[in-house]
DNA sequence: CTTATACCCTACAAAGGAGTAAAGTATTTT
DNA sequence: AAAATACTTTACTCCTTTGTAGGGTATAAG
């Protein structure tokens, strides 16, 4: 459980290029497929996804490429997600793990479903209060019984800071 | 994201069943199967699966059957996740999803890794602090700002509360 | 109007997870 | 002992997801 998919990873990625270009400025898939580090036929598949769910702006052309469709800080990582990986939960979970009958043996008297119902809120509001702008500034939100006195700062995952291999100078992360 | 996978559905519900019978009393598999709805040689993977996990005692010959482990509150929900579908992230994200490099673009600057590593944690309190026994009794945990007095009651997913196909009477629900 | 550039779409091969099948090992009963 | 019961293990098939391939469509420059 709470396993990224590649879609989600990289579709997020992709996105988040386009988020710090703002809504005035575009990107051809060429040139995200090359910051990603992934062919530009998925670059495209996981563009197109995202035009798909409103995310993106496409202009085709000579002169086209990406624009994203809103404001960074008016996009939530649930709306990427949901756009990139279908709903958080899945609307049909009791219908899918019904096993080898028609309907769920626990369906209306479950255990489990009152309790993944309750975390997966928690997921819903994290994700919904986690903008992309924030992403970009590496602002933590503050959730729960985390107390976080300003904005929390990004320490890496493995504490190598100067293991980045990005001689192109901006718009290096994602 | 934040699927669950039909080894941690269907493995949970078949050790809620156990657990439903304390360490005392034990189960075969067959009947596991029956009470699940799925065929035995599912759930003797499932089951396996628990007994290499530490989760459930196994005995053998024409007299066996599994057993709980430990009792039911001291076995949380994330002890379960864990054992039926790995860890709860990925620890080797960052090089799962590195492209088609050998290490990821973004490593040690990555706007990704910081927030859904604090979601993480998150997600992990919950399910350490749901235990099996607080599932079988319908308690939610207390969880960030969700106020709870009282233990709080399940209400059906979709409000059909007499679906319930279960003649044998005791034990129907997972 | 021709050509170059860049997005769009459908279909396909490879990898991982879901669920099944069957033969093997241990224990108890007779 | 022999037979019945119940767990154990390995291998296999099916399906979904991952990532690729190639041809199609739109726009802009010359």
């Amino acid at each position: 459980m709470m396993r990224i998919t590649a879609l989600e990873e990289y579709g997020l990625r992709c996105l988040l290029n386009l988020a710090r270009l703002g809504v005035d400025r575009q990107m051809s898939i060429a040139e995200v497929a090359e910051r990603e580090a992934i062919s530009v036929p998925y670059a495209s598949k996981l563009l197109a996804l995202l035009r798909k769910g409103g995310l993106v702006v496409a202009s085709r052309g000579r002169a086209g490429g990406f624009t994203i469709a809103r404001s960074p800080d008016e996009i939530s990582l649930y709306d990427v997600l949901t756009v990139l990986g279908g709903p958080l939960v899945d609307p049909n979970h009791c219908n899918r793990f019904a096993g080898q009958r028609d309907t769920c043996v626990h369906l209306g008297n479950c255990s489990i479903y009152h309790v993944f119902q309750g975390l997966a809120d928690h997921v819903q509001d994290f994700l919904t209060e986690t903008s992309l702008e924030d992403m970009i500034n590496r602002k933590a939100v503050d959730f729960a019984r985390r107390k976080s006195s300003g904005p929390m700062l990004y320490e890496g995952p493995m504490g190598s800071r100067d293991s980045a291999e990005n001689p192109s100078g901006n718009f290096d992360a994602s």
